[in-house]
DNA sequence: CAATAGCGAAAAATCGATTTATCGGTTAGT
DNA sequence: ACTAACCGATAAATCGATTTTTCGCTATTG
């Protein structure tokens, strides 16, 4: 069988040249396509290519390039939905350029981010998709420049003078959020975020309280901010809600955790949305749509944005030069049953059919 | 700047011989831990590689082993919670041992799958995680074993005769969940299930109703089985709960989009978990817990699964023989609000205070 | 008819490391 | 004192491809 010989070794480009009674690098030069080998040659190249089973070794390959068909690609995380499709689209589009993605996740860690640049770096990948944990300013682009590296920052970024970026049209989406709560009559919103990913954030909220307050001057906008992790948010959650002041007629969460923050939080008070209090949510998942109520939420683009930021990054690879590029894809905002106008009860306590 | 050189070319193992007035033979031996190398000269080398910033280049490092550092992952999808933590841990304990780990999706297509492992061989990984789309019997467990590749199992699959598996125990689980069921006085269960991924489905089938037919023997369990896609799914479940047939009590899950789809069902007929009908899930997700009711679900043991695949991959690859292991791990089962008692209403209308 | 251009393919260099073979030089053993 | 063992280190082979250089041969041209 080929069972046997498989187990053994792979047969490499020696072992077709010598089958078709020609030499490796005519066999090389079959195989990439160049046009100056005699046709009978040629047919006997990929006869014993056939024969053999033989296959390029992408590492050998690469070995004399100084690019190397590796794509490296660092998420802050692989658990959520969102940076899942985003590993996956970015993928496919790698596959179909005859690269490799490699993916690597940075655990939310700036460091750890760095030291998973540096793997990328040592395996002289040819470009980097990087997810920045906090912002575009952090070490690892600092790196990524130090050390000449091609890439694109996608997500918790704006712009960056070094780098290409690519990421949702935050400031954008939370404008129509404002409109919309505004336009059902909301005039105090709560609105929940973590400081961490300063570069977004910032964008949402400002993009929201700017369009609200230009619409209802009158409206009261909390915020409840958290610097470092999403525990101490839930804490801080429950104390604002505790405070015997006001309770608002509208959260608005700036990213997914928080909308489960804020939704739990909910749960253990026992109000229901949209009757006790409206939600939106940065971020869409799978489960909103299923749950009662449905939770209204901003969806990112995520295909706009892999594709245009591997379109982007070929480029760069390619050796195009000018300045770096900054581009904002357009979310879509749905706005499902968790929202409803203030007062009103377009539900009753949870159980009408819908 | 360092800057400057960093975009020329990296450090090789030469430069730093040169710098350290030894050959590239001796620097390979310092970094090896190789100790028949004389203290002062070890020293030079490691001052050199400071000096230069030198790091191995995984890549030509790789060229001269059979066993590349590489292992391959291949996962049915990247979106769901279960499969990004998978690779997370994977990534993490490949990563622990010096190895890179490069994920792949196979989007849920046995096609696909193969292609993909074919690519996984073309790097000459060292061995390869493989979660298969359907079960062990597919073709790329064939593949692998007809290209004598060293790999484990997990996920959907039970036992193999050429590689070792490592999976949830889901008859152990089912078989909980019908015991809970039971006993809180269910007496007709519909259970919701992909035929496509035989080999765990029927696993938890068997298991949910061998156990449920022992403790009570008049108990109904209807079957939702679809073999192709979740779509159908969808309808054949509107179907049935459009028959007349009485409506079942509870409902269970065999896999997450089973339990999204069947949520989505209720909620277009204003079904209520648990007063209208109780519903249970293989497979946890975050949001269950937050959302109301908070839906009971059984927790697949990501952790122990890849650690212990990772343990058993890598005693395969340093060459330890023996037959392949069949590794079941526990499951733990959250009874949470959307199971109750049928006929008994726990909770009002799903507004009242927990 | 000799010089040159052109073509197709082989030989050799290269990528960056690891590993094996080799080689002075010292020390130990007989 | 002569050989054997040994030590530390270097030269060279190797991994599997790609790319450059070289080379033999034919065809064109002055």
């Amino acid at each position: 069988m080929a069972n046997k010989e498989a187990q053994q070794r792979r047969p490499s480009i020696h072992d077709v040249a010598s089958h078709a009674g020609v030499s490796a690098a005519t066999v090389s030069k079959v195989l990439s396509g160049v046009t100056t080998v005699k046709p009978e040659n040629a047919q006997r190249v990929l006869d014993a290519v056939e024969l053999l089973g033989y296959r390029v070794d992408p590492l050998a390959s690469d070995m004399r390039r100084a690019k190397r068909r590796i794509i490296g690609a660092i998420m802050p995380e692989f658990e959520s939905e969102f940076f899942g499709q985003m590993v996956s689209e970015l993928e496919g589009l790698a596959e179909q350029r005859g690269y490799t993605l490699v993916a690597a996740s940075s655990r939310e860690s700036e460091a750890r981010e760095k030291e998973v640049l540096a793997r990328m770096h040592d395996w002289r990948v040819a470009g980097v998709v990087l997810a920045p944990v906090r912002n575009e300013h952090g070490p690892a682009a600092a790196f990524m420049k130090a050390n000449g590296m091609t890439g694109v920052l996608i997500d918790r970024v704006l712009a960056d003078d070094a780098f290409d970026t690519v990421s949702a049209d935050s400031a954008a989406a939370s404008a129509e959020v404002a409109r919309a709560l505004v336009g059902m009559g909301h005039r105090h919103v709560l609105v929940v975020g973590l400081g961490q990913q300063a570069a977004t954030v910032r964008a949402r909220l400002d993009g929201f309280r700017s369009t609200a307050l230009k619409l209802a001057p009158d409206i009261r906008i909390d915020v409840v901010l958290c610097e470092s992790d999403v525990g101490p948010l839930r804490a801080m959650l429950h104390d604002y809600f505790s405070k015997g002041t006001e309770r608002p007629t509208a959260v608005y969460s700036l990213f997914l955790k928080g909308t489960l923050v804020a939704l739990s939080e909910f749960r253990r008070r026992g109000w229901h949305c949209p009757n006790d209090i409206s939600l939106v949510g940065f971020d869409d998942a799978e489960w909103m749509q299923v749950t009662w109520p449905a939770i209204a939420a901003v969806v990112q683009p995520v295909r706009a944005i892999a594709s245009n930021a591997m379109e982007v990054l070929f480029r760069r690879i390619e050796g195009e030069g000018g300045p770096p590029t900054a581009r904002l894809e357009p979310c879509k905002v749905l706005m499902r049953e968790s929202v409803g106008s203030p007062g009103n009860v377009p539900h009753s306590g949870g159980g009408d059919r819908q």
